[in-house]
RNA sequence: GGGCGCAUAGCUCAGUUGGUUAGAGCGCAGCCCUGAUAAGGCUGAGGUCCCAAGUUCGAGUCUUGGUGCGCCCA
């Protein structure tokens, strides 16, 4: 017996006990013993961080996670899943002031590092529960026990490791940078922080005159018209840049009396500007200004003896698009004009090299080497001030306003950035750039755009990664200065780190470790302890190595993941080392359309660096051998971002959204993975929307779950028992057993066995239709999911449960219904079904795992349970091979045919529809014109199906097809298209104004049709041509896809009393129902009417009648004791008695 | 300002190398079926495929230029 089925369970319910039961017999783990030994695929979980609630966006990136390693494990690859959380950053720092209520370094440093960090650690934990709920229940099968975590020592040395092999070859450096800034927090940020905070704002926009002088230093009368948007950083004016591919010139103001020197394209946008011309006095030679002297408009530094500063310099990136053409050059607030400096440098080596001027200290506040009305203020605040100053000192020429996007800080929205120079640690990316590129046209990119659009251009534009954060919460940058001379090291390990000659100051951790034993050990290797690690310096006698004060970049952490996560420090051998070579490079990554600039490329440059193919690294540098490109990741789903209900981003606030968890109450995790699987390819950026989600259950899960549950239903009925039809007959001492060692899948090999199984070619039509259908659509299922189209999967997989539901179980009801349990038809129809289901279980798994799992446990194991059959069937359907269609199975021309006779079904049923006459009411007949007529005498054959469908007497196929449809010849335009060229519309014209039977009849006698188009004579062949056709009006007909379909419409009286007849059948159906009746049970019936037609028809059809509604009497007259129900069938009122035969 | 992507029915989305009737689901309207019943089926209405120009015998699809939106970068 199949379990019965509980109409009031939910899927969620059904779920929750599925959950339950993976839990209890740990079948995640027993799917990767089964695997044991088999070709690897490799998954990498990009960490999450715990730090913030989970909601429906991220519930994507863990279903399709979850997804591909499902598909593969039954595909036969063993697929490891280890969980990972990222916990480092400025994230949790943030979350951690805010609880605190503070905001600044200054303040984190008053509160104290230590009891900081504590925080921090505890903090990265507060959501952890909700992420594993949400793990857990949307069915996301990873190894959330062994989850590698960045803030474990084992992770912190992998990283360290990796730095030090970075910094011995020369590509982690110490440079001076220009960032933005951000003040009030006194750190950096990066730029994916930065491009989280622009805002259109409104700034000062002033254009200032620069005096230009002679060599002796004597100002000449002329001014240079420079522009800028940041006044505060004219202080520090270092140099002005023109680009010498543009003209300028002398222009004179009339009102003013002044020569200034414009770019001149860019004469008439100031005039425009100040509302009067300008005379244009001559055009100056643009190479010539370069190297001229000017006096800058503030004399904090300024020094006539400089050979370089306050000079002209050349810069193409000088545009004529705003200002004046020439710019302000302050290297100290801007990553350009630092460049200009460097370059100024370079060429100027020695003593006379120009040095880098800041008049702003690290808090944002002019310095004492600023104008005495700035000092100490806020340099933003102090705009006006300067500009007040310019003005009275007659430097000012124009001032606005001006509409720009500026950065703030994207936590501490109110603070606006700075470009400002800090000194910061660098990966030397640009290096490999081109291994990088070369690396990444490697890669799979899914969708493909991604590889040379998105992040190709982001590699193209590649610059050194800024790797330092001055912050607390981090992975500690592992290199110690020496105190006397500033050489430096880089330390792999705490134990290398420990072992250092003298080393001192593991004290303070241990002490508070003895204080506080409830310390997590891995702290020991955070700030502020390992700040307190000091050794001999090997450089200079009597110094110490004291650890530089950065962090790193959080990025880099989960960049590293890849070696970090088994803890790898470049071992020679051993277990950690099979570990990591036999996971790298990754299979298959999946992540969401943000992480390009994240994830995607910490990983892709780490990799590339670490372990990229370079010669120029010795070998004993280059850890592991250099894998083939792709790496680390070899195909890559980029998710498209999920917006909220409104289309808008997704905000707790704006409440544009449900929580994951009340998803998973109301509809389940497989109504939600089906939506996020079947209703579009993964990269497509998709609203939430809740009623997509709940449409999932009727349109694919509660249907199929209805063909599931028809089945049981019957079978059960029947008694219809897989594991009895395979009970070995001892008595025979035919025991067949499985080849294999492992448990049965229930596949055809298993099935076969069972005596009553018979071979598929001899089953009827229908039978075969639905296993080729099935198999095909397997075969396509495993294409489409090796190709990572889940998208295209799930089409056919949908397109088979509705070829199951709306054709084979409805086409075959009454096989089910019919008497002799035993009949060769029956049992066929059962297997034939059985089958279908348990295949189609299988094929679901990964997509619905919990529903998949149901459906095995209630179709195989439960049978097999307790028996002593000598079966054993695999405990979840999990652990069970992908079907992956047997191509003997499949019959391309049934498909076709069926799919015909569906057509035609569906044609009928339209012309039935238009002529408003119900299905109930049976006709005389329907012809069928078909514009093909490869299929015709096969459908001849099953004219009976299709009279059925119809409720027709009969189906012929019109030899005479001129009477009821007309011909269009249209031009294949495929085919003829290339050789016709231009002669392609005339030869349609033509086609079309002739006769189509003609040009039909044409064909089929001379094989061709000869046109005469512009004095050409063109022939067209049988394939160059496409008939069409096209019903006659005058008929009860539709038509589609080359099929006609006519109606007769004459309703006979036989017709109109059998149509009376099935509209009785069906009101005593419902009857039976309203009265309660099991399917089995017999009834009697009464009619009373007046009607003497309805009755004669009643007595004409009568065993039709008690056939089919487990009637073993009629009568005419009232039954005792039973409550009639009134209604009409046709004219005639009739009262309905009926109840449960004795 | 630059890069990338998107724009198709009221809504959410498909649409293969360009090929002549642009699809699905939901919603709406009408009908049917119900011995699968928190069901199921059929039919209908509903489209300037964002706009413009171009390439082509032929453009939802390719090119260019706009417009709007999103993401990333400045």
């Amino acid at each position: 017996m199949f379990p019965t089925i509980d109409k009031n369970e939910t899927f969620p319910a059904r779920e929750l006990a599925v959950g339950e039961f993976w839990r209890e017999h740990d079948i995640y783990h027993k799917s990767l013993a089964a695997r044991e030994g088999a070709p690897p695929f490799v998954f990498y979980e990009g960490p999450p961080t715990a730090n913030g609630m989970p909601h429906p966006g991220h519930c994507l990136t863990r279903a399709i996670k979850d997804l591909f390693p499902r598909y593969k494990i039954m595909r036969g690859y063993r697929c490891e899943r280890k969980a990972g959380w990222d916990t480092h950053g400025l994230p949790v720092e943030v979350e951690v002031c805010k609880e605190l209520g503070i905001h600044s370094k200054e303040e984190i440093e008053a509160y104290g590092v230590e009891p900081f960090i504590h925080k921090c650690q505890q903090s990265v934990w507060r959501y952890m529960q909700e992420w594993r709920r949400l793990t857990e229940r949307i069915g996301f099968w990873v190894d959330l026990d062994q989850a590698y975590v960045t803030y474990h020592q084992s992770y912190v040395e992998s990283v360290w490791w990796s730095l030090k092999t970075l910094f011995d070859r020369g590509l982690l450096y110490r440079g001076h940078k220009i960032v933005w800034w951000w003040a009030q927090g006194g750190t950096a940020l990066s730029s994916g922080e930065v491009g989280q905070g622009y805002r259109e704002v409104a700034d000062p926009s002033v254009y200032v005159k620069f005096p230009l002088m002679d060599d002796q230093g004597v100002d000449v009368g002329v001014s240079f018209l420079v522009w800028t948007t940041t006044p505060w950083t004219l202080p520090s004016n270092q140099f002005i840049a023109i680009n010498p591919d543009l003209h300028y010139c002398n222009v004179f103001d009339e009102e003013t009396k002044e020569t200034l020197i414009i770019a001149s394209d860019l004469v008439p946008a100031i005039e425009s500007k100040i509302k009067r011309p300008l005379k244009i006095v001559n055009e100056l030679d643009s190479d010539r200004l370069v190297g001229s002297r000017y006096r800058p408009p503030f004399d904090c530094y300024y020094d006539a003896d400089s050979p370089s500063e306050w000079r002209v310099v050349a810069a193409e990136f000088v545009t004529t698009d705003s200002g004046s053409g020439i710019v302000h050059q302050a290297p100290a607030f801007g990553e350009v004009d630092y460049d200009v400096l460097v370059r100024e440098q370079t060429k100027n080596p020695g003593k006379s090299t120009p040095k880098l001027i800041n008049a702003v200290a690290p808090n944002g506040t002019f310095t004492e080497e600023g104008p005495d009305y700035c000092r100490g203020r806020w340099v933003k605040d102090c705009d006006k001030d300067i500009i007040r100053d310019l003005k009275s000192r007659g430097l000012l020429f124009h001032q606005e306003q001006y509409l720009h996007d500026y950065p703030f800080c994207w936590r501490a929205e109110e603070d606006p950035l700075i470009q400002y120079p800090r000194e910061s640690w660098f990966i030397r990316t640009t290096e490999y750039k081109d291994q990088m590129l070369a690396n990444n046209a490697k890669i799979n990119w899914l969708p493909d755009h991604i590889k040379d659009g998105r992040f190709g251009k982001f590699l193209e534009s590649n610059v050194d990664w800024a790797l330092s954060r001055e912050r607390y919460w981090g992975t500690p940058l592992p290199i110690w200065v020496c105190e006397e001379t500033g050489k430096m090291e880089a330390v792999g390990s705490y134990e290398e780190l420990i072992a250092k000659p003298q080393a001192a100051g593991i004290e303070v951790w241990e002490e508070a470790k003895a204080q506080s034993p409830d310390l997590p050990d891995d702290l020991r290797i955070h700030k502020p302890y390992i700040d307190s690690v000091t050794y001999e310096s090997p450089y200079a006698k009597g110094a110490r190595m004291r650890r530089v004060t950065e962090v790193i970049d959080c990025w880099y952490d989960s960049g590293a993941m890849p070696f970090a996560q088994w803890g790898y420090r470049g071992q020679e051998s051993g277990a950690v080392k099979e570990r990591f070579e036999s996971q790298f490079p990754a299979d298959f990554i999946s992540e969401a359309l943000d992480q390009t600039r994240g994830w995607f490329y910490s990983q892709l440059a780490i990799s590339t660096l670490m372990f990229g193919k370079d010669e120029s690294i010795e070998s004993s540098l280059s850890p592991v051998p250099c894998p083939p490109y792709p790496h680390p990741f070899k195909n890559c789903i980029v998710l498209g971002l999920m917006l909220g209900e409104d289309g808008q981003k997704m905000s707790k606030s704006k409440r544009n959204y449900r929580e994951p968890n009340e998803i998973f109450d109301r509809y389940g995790a497989d109504a939600l993975r089906w939506y996020l699987f079947a209703n579009q390819p993964p990269w497509t950026s998709i609203r939430y929307s809740e009623d997509a989600i709940k449409d999932s259950i009727p349109e694919f899960l509660l249907r199929l779950w209805n063909v599931y549950s028809f089945f049981t239903i019957y079978a059960n009925i029947d008694e219809f028992d897989p594991s009895v039809e395979l009970k070995v007959d001892e008595a025979d001492g035919s025991h067949k057993k499985e080849n294999s060692e492992r448990p049965a899948q229930m596949s055809t090999d298993t099935l076969s066995q069972a005596p009553s199984y018979r071979p598929i070619p001899e089953r009827s039509e229908l039978d075969r239709w639905i296993l080729s259908d099935l198999n095909a659509a397997c075969a396509t299922v495993v294409e489409r999911m090796d190709a990572y189209d889940n998208f295209g999967a799930c089409q056919q997989i949908t397109r088979f449960v509705d070829s199951l539901s709306n054709w084979y179980v409805r086409r075959s009801r009454d096989r089910f219904w019919a008497k002799d349990k035993r009949s060769t038809d029956k049992l066929d129809a059962y297997w034939t079904l059985y089958e279908c289901l348990l295949t189609t279980t299988k094929l679901i798994a990964p997509f619905v795992p919990f529903l998949a799992e149901r459906l095995w446990q209630d179709l195989a194991v439960a049978l097999f349970q307790g028996e002593t059959s000598g079966q054993s069937v695999a405990e979840s359907v999990h652990l069970c091979d992908f079907p992956e269609g047997e191509g003997s199975v499949v019959d391309q021309a049934l498909s076709e045919q069926m799919d015909l006779v569906r057509l035609i079904s569906s044609l009928g049923r339209q012309a039935r529809s238009a002529a408003e006459l119900k299905v109930r009411q049976p006709l005389s007949k329907v012809e069928v014109i078909l514009a093909d007529t490869t299929h015709q005498a096969w459908l001849e054959e099953h004219a009976a199906v299709i009279a059925e469908e119809l409720n027709v007497k009969t189906v012929e196929f019109s030899d005479e097809p001129e009477k009821y449809v007309d011909h269009e010849v249209v031009p294949n335009f495929k085919l003829l298209g290339p050789k016709l060229g231009k002669l392609m519309p005339k030869v349609k014209g033509i086609l079309a104004k002739q006769s189509g039977s003609e040009l039909l009849a044409n064909v089929r006698d001379n094989g061709q049709i000869d046109l005469v188009v512009d004095g050409q004579q063109i022939a067209l062949t049988a394939e160059e041509v496409e008939f069409r056709i096209q019903a006659k009006p005058g008929w009860t007909s539709a038509n589609d896809k080359g099929v006609v379909v006519v109606l007769a419409t004459e309703i006979t009286p036989e017709l109109l009393a059998e149509g009376w007849i099935k509209d009785l059948i069906r009101v005593v159906q419902d009857q039976r129902k309203e009265i309660g009746c099991e399917f089995t049970d017999r009834i009697k019936v009464g009619v009373v009417t007046e009607c003497t037609e309805l009755r004669t028809a009643i007595q004409q059809f009568l065993e039709r009648i008690k056939q089919e509604t487990l009637a073993v009497e009629i009568v005419f007259e009232p039954l005792v004791g039973v409550t009639p129900m009134s209604t009409k069938i046709g004219d005639a009122s009739i009262e309905l008695y009926l109840r449960v035969s004795s």
